[in-house]
RNA sequence: GGUCGGUUUGCCGAGUGGCUAGGCGCUGGUCUGCAAAACCAGUUACAGCGGUUCGAAUCCGCUACCGACCUCCA
């Protein structure tokens, strides 16, 4: 496992060597958001999680198509029967249009996307834009005999279905276990079985999305825009789908299906899961209620958070554990995170000012390979984050003349940083620059001139007091043999 | 209840049979007028019990606890 990139695919529950179908190029298709509210650190984690997928395959020379779906359509609230649309009932709260709600949380959700510097998807598709295409699945489906309509309405027939293929392959149940362990619907279900699903829904007069079909109004099933987005986009196979582990029942499992259905095969290659981000040892998630937006994590302004992170701290977070791990928030944790990075980020902005040795006391070459190592063996971010801060070490040390690089060995460091640092976990420095309560560099500078006239005269109180009097002001003093340094605190 | 997963040092978090990840914190030291920063050193754990093995955090069994999914959720 070496120089070979692994993934672990859902669907063998092993790593497998990941080969694309056509070489050089990659489908990769990852579930999206539904755009009803404002991202959260469980949505910052998938994005960042593929995000770094989609760098690191580019990295390898391949062609990536990445493709990411917003669901704005068809995301029912609660039970396939008797749900209300997720996007309507949020417009008939706020009192606008379906469209003004995806719109409003589409463009927040960009903004967050483009803090975190995430690359955007080549593609992102949205189920309202494919709603013929969903009704071709849908009349696929039926003419395979797979489903049945019921008043305008069209299920998915499991029963039927599994006779002849393994429902529930990928998520481990079988058919019988979740037929034994299904509630029992509430009223009158139109399903034959409570495990079917629906692929289209009637639409009453009162529902606000809905299109003409050959079954009368209505709207698409939550599961069906991803086998048609998916397939549309990437062709058949595709290489890799992805998306939290929550959706990987009935979400992916219902996907399979429909793709087994109406076009003759599972469709994807390799199935990918992130974990959850917990909360006190509890899921997030919206439904419970406990989930911490982004913004309100970039503001400081939930009522949990001890200060405001900025969003490369929380990207970092994110990737220092593995990505099928579960991640527990705690302002801590986060702290540590923050910490920890500025201390990379520091050294890593050294190196272009370290001296060149006449030798080379440690091993660049060794590291780089072993960072690739790392991201192989199923993108394991921690491992390579952890080399990262090997590397600096050694800068640490060469700036105290302990170690030594020569000229060109500082140049593949360098590159080291480029590559895994910046271009494949896609950090950004940090610039305090901008904040500090509007304070200039200059004026600072000058104050500080003052304080070493000061403490030339060993007026070292006087100097203590410009020192504090800067802290409180949001800027922090260094000594350093060369002079006096300076910069704007994290939290000023 | 069913299925699956987890329990790692003060905290976060890697690690699938021997070679004691990493970050944060803490302690001591170097440097410094003092701090800060930086560096050095220390902090050596794997839920419990039993088994396999020359050797287990890592494999097997049991127990306890936690969680995810089974309804929408990244």
């Amino acid at each position: 496992m070496t120089n070979k990139l692994f993934i672990y695919n859902t669907l063998s529950r092993n790593k497998e060597q990941f080969e694309p179908a056509n070489p050089p190029f990659v489908g990769l298709y990852a579930c999206g958001p539904t755009v009803y509210g404002d991202a959260h650190l469980g949505h910052a984690r998938q994005a960042v999680v593929f995000d770094v997928l989609y760098r690191y395959l580019s990295h390898l020379g391949y062609r990536v198509r990445y493709v990411r779906n917003i669901t704005d359509v068809g995301h029912l609230e609660h039970d396939a029967d008797e749900g209300e649309d997720k996007i309507i009932k949020k417009a008939r709260l706020e009192s606008v249009e379906p469209m003004e709600v995806v719109q409003r949380y589409l463009n927040r959700y960009h903004d967050n996307m483009r803090l975190l510097n995430l690359i955007p998807p080549s593609i992102e598709p949205m189920a309202s834009g494919h709603i013929i295409e969903q009704q071709q699945l849908v009349e696929k489906i039926l003419d395979a005999g797979y489903a049945y309509e019921k008043n305008g309405s069209v299920y998915f027939d499991v029963a039927r279905y599994s006779e002849s293929h393994p429902y529930g392959r990928l998520s481990g149940r079988k058919t019988d276990d979740l037929l034994a362990n299904t509630r029992p619907l509430d009223g009158q279900s139109e399903k034959n079985n409570p495990l079917d699903f629906a692929l289209w829904k009637k639409a009453d007069a009162s529902h606000l999305m809905k299109w003409p079909s050959r079954w009368g109004e209505g709207y698409p099933g939550w599961h069906l825009e991803c086998s048609v987005m998916s397939t549309k986009y990437l062709g058949i196979p595709l290489d890799i789908h992805g998306g939290g582990m929550d959706l990987l029942f009935p979400h992916h499992e219902c996907e399979i299906a429909q793709n087994v259905a109406g076009f003759g095969e599972p469709a994807v290659r390799f199935w990918m899961h992130h974990n959850m981000i917990t909360i006190n040892g509890q899921k997030m998630g919206r439904s419970l209620g406990n989930f911490i937006t982004l913004e309100e994590i970039f503001t400081g302004s939930h009522r949990l958070l001890e200060q405001a992170h900025a969003p490369m701290t929380i990207k970092f977070y994110i990737l220092q554990a593995h990505y099928r791990s579960t991640l527990d928030f705690s302002n801590q944790a986060l702290q540590a995170s923050e910490k920890g990075l500025l201390r990379l980020l520091k050294a890593v902005a050294a190196i272009g000012s370290l001296p060149a040795g006449r030798d080379s006391s440690v091993d660049v070459d060794e590291l780089s390979r072993r960072c690739g190592e790392a991201m192989n063996d199923d993108l394991n971010t921690p491992i390579l984050i952890s080399h990262l801060f090997e590397g600096v070490k050694w800068i640490n040390e060469i700036q105290e003349g302990r170690a030594s690089l020569v000229q060109e060995d500082l140049k593949k460091l360098k590159e080291l940083y480029d590559t895994w640092l910046f271009s494949i976990l896609g950090l950004q420095m940090i610039s305090p620059g901008d904040s500090g309560k509007g304070i200039s560099g200059e004026l600072i500078e000058l104050i500080l001139q003052l304080r070493t006239e000061a403490k030339n005269r060993k007026d070292f109180e006087a100097a203590d007091r410009i020192r504090a009097a800067l802290n409180d002001l949001g800027v922090v003093i260094m000594d350093r043999k060369e002079g006096t340094d300076w910069e704007f605190s994290k939290d000023a």
